[in-house]
DNA sequence: CGCCAATCCTTGACGCCGTTAATTTAACGT
DNA sequence: ACGTTAAATTAACGGCGTCAAGGATTGGCG
């Protein structure tokens, strides 16, 4: 009786595709601006097709900051790539958080604004987040570790984040400005961070 | 040949009660959910009727957004109050901020997110922005002056506002959930800061 | 007083949106 | 070949932002 039937692979080709195309949108027009319709006319298909693959606009957005979270964390990853000095490590690792929020605005913007996550988020989309926090984690660990770094890792990591993160967002928002431009901040706000978590006995 | 005029001040009290309802329904929905024809039959007026005193949608964002600039900084330098002791009053202020930001999530997220001001963002927009930031300014200012903090006032003080904005804008995407309550990691923040810029010579 | 003209507000319309229901198209198993 | 069934399109609904046109309303002037 089975007539018509899709592949698991091209399933997941169509969703692919789509997440790409209205990332792309969202880059252009910004995600306020972004239109279901107009996904589908650029997919070349009917304006009610996504529907068939997503939970209408919202399982969208979800599926789009799922893929902008992977896109995150293989970002850091490959900044860090051939650095092993812990301390440096951290420090690339802010510059390469800095930079995404730059180069790639739109999926920044994703992931981090646009409201918080709906309760029936993909578990795919959790997991990304854990993995790109994961990396941050780790620079943190090895820092600490290699005694580049004193205190405990966990609150450590958060501090180093909402920093960094704190520039960024600010950043994009063009409220800083003020006579300041944003990587001097960047490296202020990183020096400081670090400093004050240096080993006792340093300046 | 005049015949009936509004008085200046019957515009100003319409735009007042439309950006203060305004912004109830930004807190009852979210800014997403913001809806011209909604705003109207609160005012108890017809759908285009606030055409004539705002430009549209985006300058009744810009209203609002300006008037969030404003509560946001009565509110800080009314935390202020009664404080004289330079680096309590950094922490004070670090403290309001955050508490803005929970409190009043919705004058927060208008003010920093919901996209960039735009170009012909009215110039009280701007101002209320700088009076704001001036506050924040003038206590990093006075700790430096105090003798509490050490470094150049400007960079100080936009570090001090990434870090607490860093934690404030994480909070509110309800990122900051991985063990660690938000309260903990704006004190984490702020005492690393003022750790970082301790006059020479202390711990 | 009665009209005029300027101002305010409402009504109605247009195009676009997200979403869903009905309908058409196309491919397999028999 | 054909019925069955998934996939895609088309059509429709309500609601949105926006704007043009048309009623109210009111003060000044004859």
């Amino acid at each position: 009786m089975g007539r018509p039937v899709l592949t698991d692979e091209q399933v997941e080709d169509f969703r692919a595709r789509a997440c790409e195309v209205a990332m792309q949108l969202f880059v252009d027009e910004g995600y306020e601006g972004f239109t279901l319709r107009a996904l589908a006319k650029e997919l070349g298909c009917s304006h009610a097709t996504p529907y068939r693959y997503f939970a209408g606009k919202p399982g969208i957005f979800a599926a789009v900051r799922a893929q902008g979270f992977v896109r995150f964390g293989s970002f850091l990853r490959q900044r860090l790539e051939g650095e092993t000095v812990p301390i440096e490590r951290v420090r690339i690792l802010a510059r390469a958080y800095f930079d995404f929020s730059v180069e790639q605005a739109a999926a920044f913007t994703i992931i981090f604004e646009m409201g918080q996550p709906l309760p029936d988020e993909p578990e795919t989309s959790r997991e990304a987040g854990r993995d790109a926090w994961s990396v941050l984690y780790g620079v943190i660990a090895e820092a600490v570790d290699a005694g580049a770094l004193e205190g405990e890792v966990n609150e450590l990591a958060h501090t180093m984040w909402a920093g960094i993160h704190g520039v960024a967002t600010l950043h994009l928002a063009s409220k800083l400005a003020m006579g300041r431009d944003a990587e001097a901040m960047l490296t202020s706000m990183t020096d400081a961070l670090i400093r004050a978590h240096q080993p006792r006995g340093k300046s």
